[in-house]
DNA sequence: CAGGGGCGTGGGAGCGCTCCCAGATTCCGG
DNA sequence: CCGGAATCTGGGAGCGCTCCCACGCCCCTG
């Protein structure tokens, strides 16, 4: 293996300056930083990670804690996992991989061992177990998700407040007078996740504001079809419908159809989901920025790394891309 | 920090024992091993990774590098990292994430930092660019894949060639004398990722041997419709299928909907395809065991950095789950 | 009772790097 | 011509751990 006195003997410097050289935390000479370069490549070195994270206590390594609950959207989960490792990599970071099961152990682990400097947690809920742990851990760290109290914390989410506010004033601009909104399962609401109350109240004061009559119903994807049956029949008027539940999409379109609604022409319906999902089934979708988050975490991180203090709480904006499931304006 | 010396003196012992104590690697006195954990527990000792890579020459981290590349499917990704990474920790190792887009690259900056101890590649290509770079690399990698050569590498697949086979036999043995592999978009054939042509070559041999004529058509998820009405326009006596391609299952069984064949009484179909799809749409299936490939590669990885040479290729069996989507027998 | 083999423990060099503390050289103004 | 600032480089301690080399003790055998 080369180490560093190899590239300084070949050099013909000291191992400090071809430490300096590659740190660039003191001035070097053209000419000295050239042969320094040269000698690196010449004999191919590459530092030693653990040599390095030892006399630096860096080891440019961050932890990313992925969730392993069902009921989680896949693919957005992966695009969020690669942005934050692609980001990572521009910031000369690496990222370790752990998994939700490992709970509070695994943090204390990584970030007790110095394997890591950072810690990035997906999937935070509103009581979350790690929360002590990671205010009270002496590394940085970055929440995916709103904990119900987020002191002393760094989170970073989708504005789904806005989302669902979003979706009731566009239906509303529309011309629909009662509007629904079909979110998630039951069960995500009692696990107070966060997210599913969130768009909730978004819709709700959007929809009061604009004077509109608006339902909303928890949809299991397995029983969209009585969501769907039910909506319509205990509300005869409704015309405009917002779904905040991917897996649920198809089954309600097909149940919609079923029932003799065409969309867009006797229903409005705009999602809440993933690009792809909507581009699919060509429907107007409020888009959720996977990797946008994925990579504003990292950002947000090295700024801790860095000593600088990000702000508490970032809402990454969302957009409305208008498609075949609601009518031309 | 509390580091081992600390220990030691707590528990009134050298550091040396103590580092023993915690590698097993010499025999301790039932006393002094419970007076040194006693004295990490209450010191709540860790050792630091950096020191111990330095020391020791294992960081016990592994790489696995995930693939971008669109047109596979995430969450068989994602079920086989996830099992990798559980795997890995009952080994006591972690697992840094690398993307495939660092390509050659990021393998030798891992590997020659000492950043890792060995590597995992999945969804290795025909004629893979890092081929030679893991051969040459002084660290043990498994491949997820079979390339061309396999010469001096581990690799580790799905066993395509028996899958394709057992759709054959299994369609052949309801009695259907004509029978279609519907594989996947033509791009992957061309491509060469080798398992769309393996799974060609089981089926169409096993077809063979029990004398009913085969045909195979290439499929985009896409274009499903068109795939479904040639098939069945070209091939009158058609009543068997095999559909290899996930994304396009269901478009191809609203396509033999709409031209009016019913499944399973005017056609057997069998899937080969993850567990979650083929019991959503309630599909007879040669399942994918992708948490099984996901841990066998960590496993194989383990007995090679234990100094064990395991055999170079593992094929991993699938089996046939029959569901609605074929006759009862 | 001497000698040898086990068993349990300590001492400490060394892993490859970073960064503090100086030292050498050059350049400038007075 | 000299003092001091500015610029560049070297030396080497120390990061926390592992593992080689000994050493001391006890028990067994001849």
């Amino acid at each position: 293996m080369v180490k560093i006195s190899d590239v300084a003997h070949h050099a013909g410097v000291s191992p400090s300056t071809v430490s300096y050289v590659l740190s660039g935390k003191r001035s070097i000479s053209d000419q000295t930083r050239r042969r320094v370069m040269d000698s690196i490549r010449a004999l191919g070195y590459r530092p030693h990670a653990g040599a390095r994270a030892l006399a630096s206590n860096r080891s440019n390594v961050i932890a990313l804690v992925v969730p392993l609950r069902s009921g989680i959207h896949v693919p957005i989960v992966m695009q969020m996992v690669i942005a934050a490792v692609t980001t990572a990599r521009t910031y000369d970071h690496d990222v370790l991989l752990l998994t939700q099961d490992e709970g509070v152990g695994g943090l204390e682990r990584v970030a007790g061992s110095s394997l890591v400097d950072a810690i990035i947690v997906m999937d935070v809920e509103l009581h979350d177990l790690r929360l002590p742990v990671l205010r009270s851990l002496e590394r940085p760290s970055v929440l995916i998700g709103f904990p119900a109290d987020p002191t002393g914390l760094t989170c970073i989410d989708w504005d789904f407040e806005a989302a669902g506010a979003a979706c009731a004033e566009y239906l509303a601009d529309l011309g629909h007078r009662e509007i629904a909104l079909i979110g998630a399962p039951p069960a995500v609401y009692e696990r107070g996740t966060g997210f599913a109350e969130r768009t909730k109240a978004g819709f709700q004061r959007a929809a009061a504001e604009r004077g509109v009559d608006a339902v909303v119903r928890p949809c299991d994807p397995d029983n969209a079809r009585a969501a769907a049956d039910d909506l319509l029949r205990d509300h005869p008027g409704l015309t405009g419908i917002a779904v905040h539940n991917e897996p649920a999409v198809e089954p309600l379109l097909t149940a919609f159809r079923a029932s003799g609604r065409h969309i867009p022409d006797d229903l409005s319906l705009v999602a809440i989901a993933p690009d792809d999902l909507a581009e699919r089934l060509d429907l107007t979708s409020i888009s959720i920025p996977a990797e946008e988050l994925g990579r504003q975490a990292v950002v947000r991180l090295m700024e801790k790394l860095d000593g600088h203090q990000p702000p508490g709480a970032t809402l990454l904006p969302s957009r409305l891309v208008v498609r075949s499931s609601t009518p031309a304006t």
